[in-house]
DNA sequence: GGCTGTGAAAGCTTTCACAGCT
DNA sequence: AGCTGTGAAAGCTTTCACAGCC
């Protein structure tokens, strides 16, 4: 093979770059509110919070959508970010455990603009059941495997009190959806092959008390932590 | 000299330790609840969802808490990881931003098993001002130095719109809150020093669909980031 | 002249595999 | 015999610094 053939965009992004593409997203679609055309590494890097040597190997890991001298058009970034994040479709979301967390995050109506759909409200509690939170009907958690099939459901959260969370989580499994956010505070063991990110509370408080009482005690030494999100 | 002072709790946790902790203090406590006295780096590290060499190398950042041949006292380690993360005192905690996930948020008793208090909830809206929430009387925002200061507020946790997220966070900062816990869609930008966390639904979503959208086209490819929650 | 894209270096995290203690 | 604690290897992420293009 002389010529290699034009394979500019690498599937396998490193999983630290997925993790910021919806911030940068955020920041672009920012500026395009805001009517910017085009916007260099260093002034993305800054309303992103980070570096623009970090920047920059994030994007090229998307493909060459800059242009030397000039920076990056807006638009066209936001696009292909949003290709690559998999936006371009609409997943269908559904939450478990209608407490406040759950009905908070049903409630919350700019998901990331767009690519999210609140298909279905789930609970366990009859009470609960038929109840119209964000317009929609609240529905008995044992209709998740019907609920999964016929809204196509691809993305479970799970809001309930840790101890159902294992047992949603399976069922959410067994269902078919294999990507899972979980809000409850416990592990949860899934199969191989079913993504699950967890988002908890006190963990990050306790994270936070962590640094917070090194600057307290250890005192001189510089916070570890501190100036991550940019000053 | 000669013998090197006894120093074996080395200060200067890595950060991806640091983070673990918490799930590792969950599980302790969870075990120690059970009546378990001790616990082999196998058990507690499937219990926590990781593998057991990380977890031994982890806690080997902490001093050396473990009896070869046996392995870690449950209650020993519970106490050694809360005092490391600063749980032995209490913390007292602001939410601003009494909307839905506010409300969640101050009703979420469980604060890890304490370590956490939350000592005042504001909000910049005057009819939300003296409603009682958690036991709580919210209070108007403009409080907030004074509420910092007379409550020893230390960590500061905003719910706020992402709009108004900014202006609250330079408020804590000034008002001498170095730790905070960012819910608002939005980069702050704090001074050098502080230490701020952010817990964003949509930006994990969008790496949810990220290896959603993986799985389903790119087929074939091992999904990179199944099973880190354990199988 | 200005700014992107990227090899190479530096730093950090995970995993291996086993010495060392009980 | 069993299990921890840890050097050393492997892998991943960030940062540097500059070649290359506009």
């Amino acid at each position: 093979m002389i010529s290699r053939p034009p394979r500019p965009r690498d599937r396998g992004i490193p999983e630290a770059t997925v993790a910021r593409l919806p911030i940068y997203l955020r920041a672009l679609q920012s500026l395009e509110d805001r009517g910017t055309l085009t916007v260099s590494s260093e002034d993305l890097a800054s309303a992103a919070g980070v570096n623009s040597a970090k920047l920059r190997k994030d994007l090229s890991h998307l493909g060459s959508y800059g242009t030397r001298g000039v920076g990056y058009e807006v638009q066209y970034l936001v696009y292909q970010i949003s290709r690559e994040l998999g936006l371009t479709q609409d997943w269908a979301v559904a939450i478990v455990g209608i407490g406040n967390l759950g009905r908070a995050l049903a409630n919350y109506g700019g998901f990331g603009t767009r690519g999210f759909r609140i298909a279905a409200l789930l609970d366990a509690d009859p009470d609960m059941v038929g109840q119209n939170v964000a317009s929609l009907d609240v529905r008995h958690i044992d209709n998740l495997e019907e609920v999964v099939r016929s809204k196509g459901v691809s993305i479970g959260v799970i809001t309930t009190p840790g101890a159902s969370a294992q047992g949603v989580a399976t069922r959410f499994v067994e269902a078919g959806v294999s990507s899972i956010l979980n809000f409850a505070p416990v592990v949860l063991s899934v199969p191989d092959g079913v993504d699950v990110r967890k988002v908890d509370l006190s963990i990050e408080l306790q994270i936070l008390a962590f640094h917070a009482q090194r600057r307290a005690d250890g005192d001189g030494r510089a916070p570890e932590r501190a100036g991550l999100e940019l000053t």
